[in-house]
DNA sequence: CAGAATCCCATACGATACTG
DNA sequence: CAGTATCGTATGGGATTCTG
């Protein structure tokens, strides 16, 4: 499929910058863009989650991150936290409105990725991220 | 508009994780998503640009952020680099095919971003980016 | 189980200066 | 103009420990 070669300047007015240095859409995209926000949210598309479903689903991240990313996105009105007052401890995240929202245009994203990331990445030589020193 | 309520599993597999840890997905995510990779990507959208042209709509970035992320995103495979042996010096870059392709779905997300950010951000008290500390 | 609190390190990032 | 080289810092982020 082709992409239509004419530019679609409603976010980028103009000749002008994309985000203004300090404006809320920096501090969101930074948000949503941070180590584990994208999959976090995009974990949690399938519906509620708990705290130990999400840990596994974003493979490798650590409870103070996920913790962090958490309140974070719940912050930003895109999870809700549903804490249970039982014994033991029972805690849900699902999506906001807002947050099925985002995740709707983030999942054409994350699909390209999965589906492109192998010849990418071995065109690169994998493994190198940012530094490419070799000791 | 409403999202329909059935997940897409093609990228969920199943129950499972979102991207295995170490798979290329990861990787490309990472640079894709780092703090200035969908600025840089998006602002070549409208066509090549030159260094300072980008710099310039990159609103904030250093000249070493700049040039560490376009290595990066050249070494994806999703920018060219272009180099005219002129002087001054003139080099342009520009969006190669597979650019275009995952730009076209970044645009959505930064619209969405640049459509949603401000009442998010209010919502949440503006300034208050990870830390919250108040000297 | 679901976190909060600490400690600590790596590195991502920025500011500045220098160069072809 | 379009970078590279260096340096210094902040903070993102991991490992571990403690708790209700």
């Amino acid at each position: 499929m082709k992409v239509s070669t004419e530019p679609d300047p409603s976010v980028l007015q103009g000749a002008d910058g994309i985000f203004p240095a300090n404006c809320p859409s920096r501090t969101v995209l930074d948000h949503v863009s941070s180590k584990w926000g994208v999959l976090i949210l995009v974990a949690l598309w399938n519906g509620p989650q708990r705290w130990s479903e999400l840990r596994r689903r974003a493979e490798g991240i650590s409870e103070k991150m996920l913790a962090q990313t958490l309140k974070t996105l719940e912050g930003d009105g895109f999870l809700r936290r549903d804490a249970q007052p039982v014994i033991p401890p029972r805690v849900d995240y699902s999506l906001t409105d807002r947050g099925r929202e985002l995740v709707a245009v983030l999942l054409p994203l994350v699909a390209w990725i999965a589906e492109h990331a192998s010849e990418i990445v071995d065109a690169t030589a994998a493994g190198a991220l940012t530094t490419e020193a070799a000791p």
